[in-house]
DNA sequence: GCGACGGTTCGGCTCGTACCGAACGATTGT
DNA sequence: ACAATCGTTCGGTACGAGCCGAACCGTCGC
């Protein structure tokens, strides 16, 4: 029998407004920075450290560590679906998918959709793999271009990943996937990436949602590319 | 999109250790009295007052007045679900049930068994539902036993529900069961009913657990007296 | 090496809230 | 009508927890 305490500790993790908000932010998959997180809460970075300590220890979170950045992500599938039963009983779903119609729609994100800015699903983590699988990225600590992905992107994209970058948005990082349970490439070069794919008609939307659809042409570019072949 | 402040308040009304301990004694499903929950949970009843005031406000818990007490009750089998969720976080489960053996066992679980120390399932909603129906119990406002259900509880289990009774436990209470939704007799008669079941050979259990199954005899007595068919 | 930057620790303030006892309704049964 | 019982409201206390600023540590880049 679970214990009233046991109960309460894990609700504890929750019932703090700027706790629930790291939370919700982290619901994206995304693993995020302290001072990312702690500008996204609207609290100085002192109180997030001890937020997240909290999480981390609550095991809702893990940290990664790198360089002088901590990277933090929910723990597990289990957690992202628990803040979405906790939502679904804030704000009741419209319907649960049904029909032909839906059941199509929900494959089809299945196989290709955009995450934010950039590719997720099937399509985005089977793009991450073969980068990494030859060489052009390296996942063994986080992401991280290597040379020759830089070069590729390059040459690929027509977009230099060495330039001088405008914005402080990180180059690379990597996005946890919940129906993959894969990480994908995100970070500048995957919307960038996910731009030029869309840009040469690689790919394209699926009605108005998230879903994307591989074109012949894309699929002879991963294939020349990446040596991909998908269904 | 979930707000923060909804998740957290929602977290918190489950971040209390007594609101925990008294949300994790309504998952058995039975309706309980606010001084009831305060013995339970050891608090004052002012202090409990409080609590239920906050979950039944925060749509966890429903109300009931019946004469000067007040019963409550988780407000719907999501609540349980989300509750169960929280604690398997807590306790992993042992594994979920598979194979032929692990499902005839489930099967025979809803078919009947014991609520603590009442009859619950489908046998348990049948013999509430048949004895609403003729007459028996009422349950227009709560459960209360009438005058001719009285006499048939001393009918049949030649005990008088109208004599003195030492115990203070209520002598018909409604226990809602998950997996029917439906409610089932509990309290006093509840328990002597279950315990003449088992007396005379109309029901037995199945192995050490909490399932039961209907025997012939008990088939019998149940068409006779209630005009109940189970399968 | 030295500054810049991200993150952490510590001290101190403030606010929320859980708790109880006592007094007060409301209901039931004698 | 009266007493007993169940529940509620109110006032007052105390403890916990969130927050910030300042000082400090480790990493990165020049």
């Amino acid at each position: 029998m679970t214990s009233p305490s046991d109960l309460a500790a894990l609700a504890a993790l929750l019932a703090d407004e700027t706790r629930a908000a790291i939370c919700l932010a982290l619901l994206d998959g995304r693993a995020w920075t302290a001072g990312e997180l702690a500008a996204y809460a609207g609290v100085a970075p002192s109180t997030a450290t001890g937020h997240l300590h909290r999480l981390v220890d609550g095991g809702l979170l893990v940290q990664r560590r790198q360089g002088r950045h901590r990277y933090v992500q929910l723990a597990d599938p289990s957690v992202a679906q628990l803040l979405e039963d906790l939502s679904a009983r804030i704000e009741p779903r419209p319907a649960p998918p049904r029909g032909l119609r839906a059941a199509t729609a929900s494959a089809a994100l299945r196989r290709g959709r955009t995450c934010y800015d950039h590719l997720a699903g099937r399509l985005g983590v089977a793009v991450t793999d073969a980068m990494t699988e030859r060489g052009l990225l390296d996942q063994s600590a986080g992401f991280a271009l290597t040379p020759a992905g830089s070069a590729w992107l390059a040459d690929v994209l027509g977009w230099d990943p060495a330039q001088p970058r405008p914005s402080r948005r990180p180059l690379v990082r990597g996005c946890l996937d919940w129906t993959e349970r894969r990480q994908h490439l995100g970070g500048l070069a995957g919307a960038k990436l996910c731009e030029t794919f869309l840009g040469n008609g690689w790919v394209v939307r699926i009605g108005s949602g998230r879903a994307v659809r591989l074109t012949t042409s894309g699929r002879v570019m991963l294939r020349d590319q990446l040596a991909i072949s998908l269904d």
